[in-house]
RNA sequence: GCCGCGGUGGCGGAAUUGGUAUACGCGCACGACUCAAAAUCGUGUCUCGCAAGGGAUGAGGGUUCGACCCCCUCCCGCGGCACCA
């Protein structure tokens, strides 16, 4: 027997595979589909590290394992390359971003070839394509019909860095995600995306999603749902109202006094009443010079200015309050003003013992109270001895009883709060964190949204037969910062007619942001080259939805928010029959360097595949990978330890000296074998997988001899893992098809159970000994045994009160 | 602060979801083969103890014949949200 070399047996097969194109996909009205998708990389110039392929690796196995349980597989491959990193790329290394895309492309793809993966590479996509970003304008021009994408003039989220507005899910904090540095406020012209009409129903079905829970909660958070009422204080002497949200209704007896943010509208139209309006104008001045960062640092110092001369009237006791300004309220969320009920709100507390102003308290807490204090609210439920209580303890921010409320006394506060807001004539509300998707980067690398401004029609879509507006070649594709992107300066591209009136029109020169492409790239590889129409109805309904997605976990609320409301948005416009694109999710945890650091060129760390494919092999590689831990959780790279996974191959290797017709002895552990590996693919239990395929081994080893059946049996469970050893062993067989097309092996139920079993005795709840016996021992044949066994029955002194026997697996006695 | 996930040998991690804790692998130690080394194979490897036994799954309590698993109170790590009314 000549020894394993994997170099030349991976050559070998990964060749022939693409030659007789074992990977290709079509629709077959004979056979379930299953669609298994990995979040598409950007082609980074830095290339693929080790940690890349972790996730590819297990969707190559779940898709093998998949196509061999019968399943007509969709597996593809493509690169999202727009943006930033490829941009900045391209900048730093003095080439067009085109060529260092085309250039990063070729160089994953030869990566990723050395591992031998079954995609099917005549699906590969690539956003920069203009075939491909076509569609991308498409889509953005649909939302456009549908007054879904608009023109804002809003402050947004400025990088002074990178040179663009940035949308909410790019910061990490206040910094934009990519460069780190603090973002600005910055009022400019942009496109932007109302995702915020898609909040409920983003928020709703991720119910029925079989995601991990982190990733369900994370997207929770974003959206971020809170339950109100709207409610209208008057201005006295005033025709005007303040309008303000509130989560609790339910304590507006106990306002005492109103904020409004220093952007609300109001203050310019109470110019005139505000009679210290130079210090208010002070403040709202600072205020926005005051960045985020410094907002969050003074968190608990609230400042604020009264607004002297104006007076609002609690419309439910007609009270009037006093009214101010105050940064502690944000001018983005609700509507930008609040009530203010110190007892029960900590901001307000800690604004109202700042400025000395009234508290009172209207609802009184269920338990939890120092019972010494508790006698004093309930003796003398009155605003002054609750006023003390909130005072020495701070406020109060649970439910309860009211008090103090007029007609709503004693009633529970979570009863009243529609009860009080229809009697003030209010309205319950519902208001979201989730903000509008600001879509337009003030950068070249990325698709040009497809508008024409014009003075008599304004913004005006381009036609669909027009499509794709081409990203044109320019000279200097650097950013500009001035709020115009580098498309701008070209006069030739700008400068054009208007579909509507046929008069001078410009082009829009802002383009899309990176996330744009990747929003509905699971939808092109269903049909990658259809330049007629968005996709082939036929081919949508058979492939759709996503059966299994896997990727990073850093697109929680990013690429799956933005994913999950496009393809929304295209069921809606009934382009798609599912209204969500991925039903199952698996995320991949992180390979860090044996540092325990991320690996990065920065901190020399950076494992190469190729160096590891050319030394251990593929097909050790991906054993090693998928063995390290659970699939989802990080990891360190640790080279020392893929020894194991290369060993264990080494010693398949040499089986095929032992295997020998007829001999059963191995039939309960391959049984079982069969049965895990199956078991663990489908639950992405990887690392188990292996332990058991390595557990099979051991046995076999000790036992000396396989027999063919069984052989081939564990062949194929290793297929998936490891295809390249396995289908050359398979071909040493004299099979001349390629074992990746054979049938998953069944297990027999019924030779899962060994003839056999031991039985641990507890007594007083510690093992005292095993019990040796056939399958199906009764009760009573496991006590005379005990009491046949001396070291056993030694332990038992006294009368036995209780047996538990847990039938073939465990007796318990209490002495 | 709120929410979610997690904490098991020297290391990566198993444990059929309440039934022999530490599978599988790495590392380490010893042995075989060898002139020698590598490779390979074998044995051992949670801890205290000569042993009989005892103790241990972040800490402490509880439920149970029996708890890594369920309940309560804490501690630590990771992730999301956060002046969102």
């Amino acid at each position: 027997m000549e020894s394993y070399n994997h170099e030349q047996i991976e050559k070998k097969w990964q060749k022939k595979w693409d030659e007789e194109k074992l990977y290709l996909t079509q629709e077959r009205a004979d056979k379930k589909k299953c669609y298994v998708l990995d979040m598409f990389p950007y082609p980074s110039g830095e290339g693929l590290h080790v940690g890349h392929p972790k996730g590819y690796i297990a969707t190559d196995i779940y898709s093998r394992h998949k196509r061999m349980s019968g399943f007509n597989v969709l597996h593809p491959m493509g690169w999202d390359a727009f943006g930033l990193p490829a941009e900045n790329f391209a900048l730093k290394n003095k080439v067009h971003p085109r060529v260092a895309v085309e250039k990063n492309i070729a160089r994953f793809k030869e990566q990723l070839s050395g591992i031998g993966f079954s995609y099917d590479w005549e699906r590969e996509i690539n956003t920069t394509d203009p075939e491909y970003y076509k569609w991308t304008q498409w889509i953005f021009l649909k939302m456009f019909e549908q007054g879904l994408a608009y023109e804002s003039h809003e402050p947004i989220n400025w990088c002074p860095t990178c040179l663009t507005g940035l949308a909410n899910e790019d910061l990490e904090g206040n910094e934009c995600e990519r460069c780190g540095t603090v973002v600005e406020k910055k009022p400019i012209r942009q496109w932007v995306l109302k995702i915020t009409d898609y909040a409920e129903r983003l928020l709703e079905d991720i119910e029925s999603l079989d995601w991990p829970e982190s990733i369900k909660e994370s997207q929770r958070n974003w959206i971020g749902k809170s339950e109100g009422a709207e409610i209208t204080f008057n201005i006295k002497h005033h025709d005007v109202g303040v309008r303000i949200f509130t989560t609790r209704p339910d304590t507006l007896y106990g306002a005492t006094y109103i904020v409004l943010a220093p952007e609300h509208e109001l203050m310019d139209k109470l110019k005139v009443e505000i009679k210290n309006w130079s210090a208010v104008e002070k403040y709202i001045q600072e205020a926005s010079e005051k960045s985020d960062l410094d907002r969050q640092k003074n968190e608990k110092e609230k400042t604020g200015v009264l607004l002297e001369g104006v007076v609002a009237i609690n419309p439910v006791n007609n009270e009037e309050v006093p009214v101010f300004v105050a940064d502690y309220v944000l001018s983005g969320y609700g509507t930008g003003a609040i009530m203010a009920v110190p007892a029960h709100d900590e901001r307000d507390f800690a604004f109202a013992k700042e400025k000395n102003l009234i508290i009172r308290g209207v609802v009184v807490p269920e338990g939890n109270v120092n019972p010494e204090d508790y006698e004093l609210l309930l003796v003398s439920p009155t605003s002054k001895s609750v006023t003390e209580y909130i005072l020495k303890y701070g406020p109060y921010t649970g439910t309860g009883y009211l008090i103090d409320s007029g007609e709503f006394n004693n009633q529970k506060s979570e009863d009243v709060k529609e009860k009080i807001t229809k009697k003030v004539g209010g309205e319950m509300k519902t208001k979201y964190r989730l903000r509008d998707w600001v879509f337009s980067r003030q950068r070249y690398w990325g698709e040009p949204i497809p508008i024409i401004h014009c003075e008599k029609c304004g913004p005006v879509a381009v036609p669909e037969e027009d499509l794709p507006v081409v990203l044109p070649e320019v000279e200097h594709y650097e950013p500009t910062g001035t709020g115009e992107s580098p498309l701008a300066s070209i006069d030739s591209w700008v400068n054009t007619t208007c579909p509507t009136c046929n008069g001078a029109g410009k082009r829009e020169t802002n383009t899309m942001p990176q996330w744009a492409g990747s929003s509905w790239y699971h939808l092109r590889y269903i049909d990658p080259k259809n330049s007629v129409e968005f996709a082939d109805k036929e081919k949508e309904k058979y492939w759709s939805p996503v059966d299994m997605y896997v990727g990073g976990a850093e697109h929680a609320t990013r690429h799956l928010i933005y994913a999950r409301f496009w393809h929304k948005f295209l069921f809606d416009i009934k382009e798609v029959n599912y209204s969500e694109p991925f039903k199952r999710l698996q995320h991949v945890g992180l390979i860090l360097a044996e540092d325990g650091r991320k690996m990065s060129k920065r901190y020399g760390n950076v494992v190469n595949p190729d160096d590891i494919v050319h030394f251990y092999g593929a097909d050790t590689l991906r054993v090693y990978e998928m063995f390290m831990g659970p699939f989802a959780q990080s990891v360190s790279w640790n080279t020392e330890s893929i020894i194991g996974p290369r060993k264990f191959l080494e010693r398949v290797w040499r089986l095929q000296e032992i295997v020998v017709e007829g001999d059963d002895s191995l039939e309960t552990i391959l049984h079982k074998t069969i049965q895990k590996v199956g078991s663990d693919i489908e639950n992405f239990a990887f690392n188990t997988a292996v332990s058991q395929l390595m557990i099979f081994l051991n046995e076999v080893e000790k036992n000396k001899k396989i027999r063919t059946s069984s052989y081939v049996a564990f062949l194929k469970l290793l297929a998936p893992f490891a295809p390249h050893i396995v289908e050359e062993l398979w071909e040493k067989m004299g099979n001349t098809s390629s074992v990746h097309l054979e049938p998953w092996p069944e297990y027999d139920a019924s030779k899962l159970i060994s003839d056999t079993v031991s039985i641990p005795v507890q007594i007083n709840g510690k093992v005292r000994g095993l019990i040796e016996a056939d399958f199906d021992i009764t009760e009573e044949e496991v006590l005379a045994r005990i009491k046949k066994s001396a070291t056993i029955s030694r332990w038992i002194v006294g009368d036995i009160q209780k047996v538990i026997y847990v039938p073939n697996k465990l007796i318990s006695l209490v002495i």
